[in-house]
DNA sequence: CGACTAGGTTGCTTGACGCAACCCAGTGTG
DNA sequence: CACACTGGGTTGCGTCAAGCAACCTAGTCG
């Protein structure tokens, strides 16, 4: 993927590209967010080279997109959170999300359809509630599997247990 | 970067990214909306190398984001445009910004502002205008300088001009 | 005649990614 | 007691993409 800097750019969309623009990041934030937290489990859902994730998983933590904490002692086992700054990343996935719906459409339709929890509605490109006009955060929504999404994936059963 | 697949993941976002995921992708997009349409012009402006900056044109077109002119001939010279699916980028690129001038904060504030057009309102991050609340697209919004812009930069210049 | 411009392409080197194997501590299983 | 398994990684190796500099082509300018 990309390396993580670009030189001489003055510019935000370049400084946030440097953190989360290289290969895999988002979708590790992505992932995390749909309730992946561990390791082997993001590495199972993504597909990702395992040395590759361990990489990402300690820059995503020094810049303090996650939150890296242990869940057991004895060995320790640890899990990745989001902090603020990653859920803060919401709004440019579904933008992401809304553009790849748009134009690289599945046949059966969106695989992942992002809705408000409180009442429901569908959530429009800017994280907006299609149904009550709020604005949007991170905690404020829950993906649910859209007509598109293929019967035995992970991410499916993941999502459609939660 | 980035290689430009992203295997299994069934997910409207990998699909995104995996157009405009690759490196220096987003970036061009970024520069041809703020008025870069040339090749020279473009690699000055990022920094990119030549060979790698063409292949990336290459694709941006193959894509559809992208189109490519002649503006001259004999010889034939070129400018590369957006086209709408490149243009529906731009909520995206506003929310990346946002996140940037968010958490990568510059000490003398942010190096581009983005604003509305029509009534001078500044833009949200989710491409709204926080003056008269009015839903933004590409062509509604115009960048401007910010106070972190520095002196003497490329984008400076041109975004000075526009 | 030589230099310059615009828009690339070619060749070489370096570094990131993918893959498989291995490591380690603790927990079951026969 | 030996052995395998789990979770969270690390190591080594080969390949492919990115960075850099040089070159190419068609036409213009001095």
């Amino acid at each position: 993927m990309l390396r993580n800097d670009y030189p001489g750019q003055i510019c935000s969309i370049a400084r946030s590209l440097e953190v989360v623009g290289e290969r895999w990041s988002l979708l590790i934030v992505r992932d995390v967010m749909n309730g992946h937290r561990r390791f082997d489990e993001l590495q199972g859902s993504l597909g990702i080279a395992r040395n590759v994730l361990s990489a990402r998983l300690q820059r995503l933590v020094e810049e303090n997109i996650l939150e890296r904490r242990a869940y057991q002692r004895n060995p320790e086992r640890y899990e990745y959170f989001l902090t603020e700054k990653g859920l803060d990343l919401w709004p440019a996935l579904v933008s992401l999300l809304a553009w790849g719906d748009r134009y690289s459409p599945d046949p059966n339709g969106p695989p992942m359809l992002i809705v408000h929890k409180e009442c429901g509605g569908a959530v429009s490109d800017r994280g907006i509630c299609e149904q009550c006009g709020k604005v949007l955060h991170a905690r404020d929504a829950r993906p649910v599997p859209g007509p598109g999404m293929a019967d035995a994936t992970g991410n499916a059963k993941v999502l459609a247990a939660r």
